[in-house]
DNA sequence: GGACAGGGTTACG
DNA sequence: CGTAACCCTGTC
């Protein structure tokens, strides 16, 4: 197959990495397949732009190994053996054993953090492909303009700085609806230091929920998703409509945290997915 | 075609 | 402390 221009490719072995439920997996807003072609993957994080796809002998990445290394290693989470997780579940936990079978091969990423507080302020009362939307268009409207390997323009996220300077007017085109107010507030008080954003990478699960429930916008659950999406405590444990549900119908003595502790979270993904995407 | 709900939060009473 | 209202779209 001959590549119209030339760019770097790494191909790696991971264990249990599924693209296709990565991207669908609702932690990430930016990952998408590419049009043309099938199985094939493009996301915009950390300000750069990465191609992946899976092949039968690993999966290609459209970087070089430094670049791997120092960030998409561990963005996603290739640190952790995930096998063990889907070991670990309580073999009486019948809807957890199908909910991790259903999910095998999510990953928790390790979003950047400002990206991850505002898109999920958006994701509030809202659905997955207008999130995506309206990310988008904030990104587009107000993110940094760069080229990608194939010589096309993509946006990276926003920064602080500017979301802040906006006023509500400029981010009418957005179609944020009240969330535009929030993202304004919450903007101008990490640019002004309102909260302690920089030291969050620094602080417990809990100081760091504590921290940004200070936000406007950013209640118990969007606080758990940054925790979890961002920071990577994985013991956060966003509750939402889907998984009160869950919770409802298959944990009505409540979900079995000490069973789990320590990593709850990840289950509470594989149980989101799930109840999306599974027995379809 | 209007009504309704979609990964909640804020701001009242 | 419970709950209506918040904005905008895609879907029924």
């Amino acid at each position: 197959m001959e590549r119209k221009y030339r760019y770097e490719m790494i191909k790696v072995q991971i264990n249990d990495f599924d693209l296709e439920k990565i991207s669908k997996s609702g932690q990430c807003f930016r990952m998408n397949p590419i049009m043309e072609q099938e199985k094939k993957y493009a996301l915009i994080a950390h300000g750069e732009y990465l191609e992946m796809e899976e092949t039968t002998d690993g999966i290609c990445f459209s970087c070089t190994q430094e670049e791997w290394d120092k960030l998409w290693k561990n963005y996603f989470d290739c640190g952790r053996d995930y096998r063990k997780i889907y070991r670990s579940v309580d073999k009486t936990d019948e809807y957890m054993l199908r909910a991790v079978s259903c999910g095998s091969g999510i990953r928790i990423l390790r979003q950047e953090i400002f990206e991850t507080t505002i898109s999920f302020i958006i994701s509030q009362q809202n659905n997955i492909p207008r999130i995506k939307k309206c990310v988008q268009s904030l990104c587009s409207s107000f993110g940094e303009e760069k080229y990608n390997i194939r010589r096309e323009k993509y946006y990276a996220f926003p920064t602080p700085e500017r979301l802040a300077g906006l006023t509500l007017e400029d981010l009418q085109g957005c179609n944020l609806g009240y969330r535009s107010r929030y993202i304004l507030k919450s903007s101008r008080m990490i640019v002004e230091g309102e909260i302690d954003f920089a030291g969050l990478a620094d602080m417990t699960y809990e100081e760091a929920r504590a921290e940004l429930m200070k936000l406007c916008g950013v209640g118990i659950k969007v606080a758990e998703c940054i925790c979890l999406f961002a920071l990577h405590h994985v013991e956060a444990f966003p509750v939402d409509t889907h998984i009160k549900t869950v919770l409802l119908k298959y944990y009505p003595d409540g979900f079995p945290f000490e069973k789990y502790e320590g990593y709850a979270g990840i289950l509470q993904q594989y149980a989101f997915y799930y109840d999306i995407y599974g027995e379809m």
